[in-house]
DNA sequence: ATAAATAAGTTTATAATATAAACCAAATGT
DNA sequence: ACATTTGGTTTATATTATAAACTTATTTAT
């Protein structure tokens, strides 16, 4: 049985790279939103899976106040669906 | 996003039930093996398991070794089942 | 103009989890 | 008889996840 991507396995990164796979960019508000976390819990994560290089972070401005914008990389995607086939062997699907 | 029972979002834990759910029954020792865990780690695991009626625990013996058999229960295999579900939504399939 | 509240995060502390190491009792091999 | 292996359990430690507290800047209300 292989073995599982720790990175990806865990509740709150899986939730946001899945919605990265899908979406090209997402902000930190965003996440927040969708995933209904912590800004702090989100906050670590997000640190996690960039500094892993899954994720890209960006921070700007949107007028005044500051934006954070994540992006999957192609690491990260070429992660997640490693992880999906490997989670298939233990869901038998 | 709902949800993913953490009981069953576990390594480890989700190997057993997986295992179980295709076998009718299976003893610690070849759940050992084929998980390729340590026997300490294992023994934790599967008594989180039952204890939450995910699985049934038997301790008998076979001639004079002891043997501990575990076989799924209805709620495991309805929690495993359920677990694949709500996985679905985060992976995408 | 200033005080209070909100927004967008980060840092730090705590609780929960997973894992390994140490241990135990019985059986087997030498 | 003594060492080793088998089949585990218990306890300690390292890792992780999560929440609480804090920071900095921005609105909003008075």
């Amino acid at each position: 049985m292989k073995e599982l991507d720790p990175l990806l396995h865990s509740q709150l990164r899986l939730a946001i790279m899945s919605i990265l796979m899908n979406v090209d960019e997402a902000d930190f508000v965003y996440l927040k939103e969708k995933t209904e976390s912590t800004a702090g819990n989100l906050s670590v994560q997000i640190d996690k899976l960039s500094s892993t290089g899954y994720i890209t972070v960006e921070k700007g401005f949107v007028g005044k106040k500051t934006r954070t914008v994540c992006r999957i990389t192609e690491r990260g995607q070429d992660a997640f669906r490693n992880y999906v086939e490997t989670l298939k062997q233990y869901l038998n699907l």
